[in-house]
DNA sequence: TCTGAAAATATTGTCGACAATCTTGGTCAG
DNA sequence: CTGACCAAGATTGTCGACAATATTTTCAGA
């Protein structure tokens, strides 16, 4: 028996848990997103339906989300393993973000309610406190940053936009944060071009939003595609 | 150039075919995008199970994967429907649409191959002959339109847009066409159009690529949200 | 020792049955 | 007559076992 046995019913507070596979699921992402199970691994359904204690029918559910939401690639026969983000997928990834937040910036500028607005606003001042005192920064490199791109694209109002985004592109980007362990490298450069997304989105004009939306997420490739050569270039050539 | 004779068993010409829940998938897929599975209707596992001679759990696998591509919505306990477009997210899919295909023109006209080009531009040719008679134009509106949009999207050489736009969206798209039956209502707009984007292309002009292919998009949204107005203005409210 | 094939093993795909939950229809109190 | 409650039916979720396929191991021959 548990002691908090009175659970409210009327509001779900962790969504769609009422199935096995849900609940799996969730656990799953979790371990894959933090690096638990490392990418590249093969998962093996025997071995996990003991794990989580349950049968192969709802791990076999999970595991075929997973696969949806491009966490897991999966062959017939085979099996299923974590994705490994090679840097071209990556920057893959990253194009597709400037096209699609920047959509939703346009439109979050047309759509975003001035209450939505005044609450980012204020969330970038608590990021900028977390900036400024160094043991912040984590939080800030890992999930505030991305905090604030959800709740443009929230603001967008467009649920076709949240689903591609939050379904099939944050997870991945996340789980590239934690295993690389990659710093936004330049917090003050970034919260300060958030301040710019904000002021066009309050001044409501759409082409310039989505114009610096897209640069700063460019900038963020680029940043990426520079560090990727410092770190292969000096070493030369490896499968010589 | 070089024989092909490599080629032949390497690549299975319809792919996944392998197991029972990939063969079902594509059934169901064709039966919901045809409109043969009417939209909003209830799916049942035991009855789509004896329909196709297979057991439950195949046909479970099949249809978690339509709910990734978003043709089915499913709830616990309840089952799976077939999703049923609002002009909402029908808009909003084109807005979407509007994003990643302008990306994908960008990238396109840097990197598709000058026989990709060549190609295309071909296929152009096809289907102005199918537009001036006219037992082709169904062809045109219905599929070959998709096609030349699918090739741009191949031209960009990014797996993650192609994965965005075909799996998620060309289904929806496709399903919409067929169900309301919607013509392109101005193929021979749409042609000149299309040849605007790939002499675009072909000059490598990425920013008027990516201009004109969102001009394009963006044409067909408003043209839709016309005759949307026009359809339920004048007749008023329906369910009085 | 190395190569190749065939058996052995392990994993995934498929099936049927049972349990939990939702829906439907009917009954009874107000 | 209306509304709520309850029971019966149907559907989905879960489980364990069996079959089909891939991978590994073993062993014989060169």
């Amino acid at each position: 028996m548990s002691e908090k046995s009175e659970q409210l019913k009327v509001v779900p507070l962790e969504p769609e848990t009422r199935t096995l596979a849900d609940r799996v699921c969730r656990q799953i992402v979790t371990a894959i997103v933090k690096g638990d199970i490392p990418p590249g691994q093969k998962i093996s359904e025997p071995e996990l339906a003991r794990t989580y204690g349950i049968s192969r029918g709802p791990l076999r559910e999970a595991i075929r989300r997973l696969e949806g939401w491009r966490l897991v690639e999966r062959k017939a026969h085979v099996g299923a393993r974590v994705v490994q983000l090679s840097t071209r997928e990556l920057i893959e990834i990253y194009r597709v973000r400037e096209a699609l937040e920047g959509m939703a910036c346009r439109l979050a500028a047309k759509n975003m309610t001035d209450e939505e607005i005044a609450s980012l606003k204020q969330l970038l001042d608590e990021h900028e406190a977390s900036v400024d005192q160094r043991e912040g920064r984590s939080y800030f490199q890992k999930e505030g940053d991305l905090d604030f791109h959800y709740r443009i694209v929230q603001g967008s109002k467009n649920a076709k936009l949240l689903e591609l985004l939050g379904d099939d592109l944050y997870h991945l980007v996340r789980m590239y944060r934690y295993q690389f362990s990659v710093s936004s490298s330049r917090p003050k450069r970034a919260l300060k071009e958030h301040r710019q997304i904000i002021d066009a989105i309050e001044s409501r004009d759409e082409e310039l939003a989505e114009m610096l939306m897209r640069r700063h997420i460019s900038a963020a490739r680029r940043n990426i595609e520079a560090k990727l050569d410092t770190e292969t270039k000096p070493e030369g050539d490896k499968h010589g």
